[in-house]
DNA sequence: TGACGATAATCAAACGAATGATTAAATCAT
DNA sequence: ATGATTTAATCATTCGTTTGATTATCGTCA
C-alpha cells in the first residue's frame, strides 16, 4: 500500500515543480548531513530519508552520490554569491574609485562584523562552513568550483578594501598573506567551536558571543591597519 | 590440512617487541590515514596493510576501529606534550616570576613562528593537525582527551605569555579571545591550505613560504600587542 | 640449562550488516 | 498517451568485526 503523502503538502504553493523540489530537499539535505559527518560519514540512505525522497532520486537527478556533492558545491557558491553580494556589493561600486583611508577602515569593520555574524554566530550558515572546510581537507572538484566562486572573488575584494584603508598594494604578497590571517581569525571560531566554547565558558556560540568576537576581531584589524599604515 | 606457513619466516631479525611495534604501526599508520581520509573514509584493511600487520590486530590491541581513534587521540597528546615541552617549556619557569613586556614579546615571536613551522611548513605534523582538525568538527570522546591535554594547557599558557607582554590579565575574556585569534591565524594556513597555495601561486608551503607567514603573523602580533598595551 | 606449559600475539578466512548503484514497474504531470 | 519522476526491490561490493587455528614469547620447574 500507499500511505497518502498528505504530510508532503504543507507548502506546495511555494515551491515550484515536484522535480525540482525534491533535487533542493536532496542538496539541503546532504549539505548539512555532509557538513555534520562528513561525505563518507553519511550514506545515501540517510540523505534520501533526511529529504523526504527516494534512494533512486540521487541517481537519477544528480547521476550518483558524487554528483550530488558536486551540486552541493554549487549550490554553496549560489548562495554565498548572493549574500556576499548583499554584503559588500553596494560597496563594490565606490571600491573600484579612491576612497578615504578611514572610510575603508570602516568598511573593513562592517565586513568582517557580517562576516563573524554569518560564519560564527549564525545557525543556518553552519552546515554550509562545514562543508566548505571538510573539502578544504580533502581537496576535490566541489573545491574547485567553490573556490573559483568564493574564496578567490571575495578575497580578492578584500585585499582591495585592505588597499584602500593602509595603501599597501592589494596584490603584493605581504596584503594577500594578511587578508588571510584576517580571515582565519573569524574561520578558527568555526573550527575549534567546541575548544573555545570549553574554555571560555560558554554554552553556545550565539549572538551575544559572536558579538565580543567580532569586537576582539575589529580591535586586531585597526591595530593591523595602523602598524601597516606607518611603513 | 594446513600449509606450512614457510612463508611466515620473511624477517626473523626482529627489533623491539613484536606487540608494541604492532601497535606503533597501527598507531601511526592509523594517523597517517584518518588525517588524510578522514575516520570513516579509512578502512580497517587500509590500515592494517599500511601497517603491514594482520586485520585482526585492530581488534585485539586496541578492541577495534573505535579504539584505535582513542589510541591516535592520546598518541598525539604525549606527542604534542613532548614538543610543547621542549618549545616552551624552557620558558616555563620563567613564565612563573616577573619579566620585561619586551622580553615576553620575543618569547611570543619565538612561539608564534616555532608554532607556524610545525603547524605549516612541518610535512612530518600534517597527520596531526590533520586529525585533529577532523576530531573538531565531530567532536568524540578523543577530542575530550586532545582538548584537556593539549589545548586548555597551551592556551593557558599562550594567555600568560600575553599578559606579561601587554599587562592585559590572562584570564580575562578580552585576552583569551585574542589568543584564539591569533591560534587561528595560523592553523587557517594549515585548513585553507589548497586555497592558500593557488592565491599565492605557491606550488606548496614550504620553509620559505612557512617564513613568509610566520613573518606576517608576528607583524600582527607586533601590531596587536603595542595596540593593547595602549589601553 | 633445557624442556614444558600458559599466555600473548598473529594469521587467514568468513560473518552479517551496510554501502552505492541499478533495475523494472508504478505513478505522476502535461 | 507519453515522457518525466518516483518507488520498491535487488545488485555486487565493501565495511568492521569475529572466529578458530597457528605461531611467538616467556615464566616455571626439573
Amino acid at each position: 500500500m500507499k500511505m497518502t503523502t498528505s504530510t508532503a503538502a504543507p507548502d506546495t504553493s511555494r515551491d515550484t515543480s515536484g522535480a525540482d523540489q525534491t533535487r533542493l530537499a536532496l542538496i539541503q539535505a546532504a549539505l548539512k548531513l555532509f557538513g555534520q559527518k562528513g561525505f563518507d560519514g553519511t550514506s545515501t540512505r540517510e540523505i534520501a530519508t533526511a529529504a523526504k525522497a527516494n534512494i533512486g532520486s540521487i541517481a537519477y537527478h544528480f547521476g550518483g552520490k558524487e554528483g550530488l556533492r558536486s551540486a552541493c558545491a554549487e549550490h554553496i557558491v549560489e548562495a554565498v554569491s548572493a549574500i556576499a553580494a548583499q554584503a559588500i556589493g553596494p560597496a563594490a561600486g565606490a571600491l573600484a574609485g579612491p576612497m578615504d583611508r578611514e572610510t575603508a577602515r570602516g568598511i573593513l569593520h562592517a565586513v568582517a562584523e557580517r562576516f563573524v555574524m554569518t560564519v560564527v554566530g549564525n545557525p543556518q550558515a553552519v552546515p554550509f562552513v562545514q562543508f566548505v572546510l571538510r573539502e578544504l581537507s580533502q581537496p576535490t572538484t566541489a573545491l574547485e568550483r567553490i573556490y573559483d566562486g568564493v574564496f578567490e572573488p571575495n578575497h580578492k575584494r578584500f585585499c582591495l578594501l585592505w588597499e584602500k584603508a593602509t595603501g599597501q598594494p592589494a596584490a603584493s604578497r605581504q596584503t594577500m598573506l594578511t587578508v588571510f590571517t584576517i580571515v582565519g581569525q573569524v574561520m578558527y571560531f568555526r573550527i575549534a567551536r567546541e575548544a573555545v566554547t570549553r574554555r571560555m565558558g560558554w554554552a553556545d556560540i550565539g549572538a551575544a558571543e559572536s558579538k565580543a568576537i567580532a569586537a576582539t576581531v575589529c580591535a586586531n584589524i585597526d591595530a593591523m591597519v595602523a602598524a601597516a599604515r606607518e611603513e
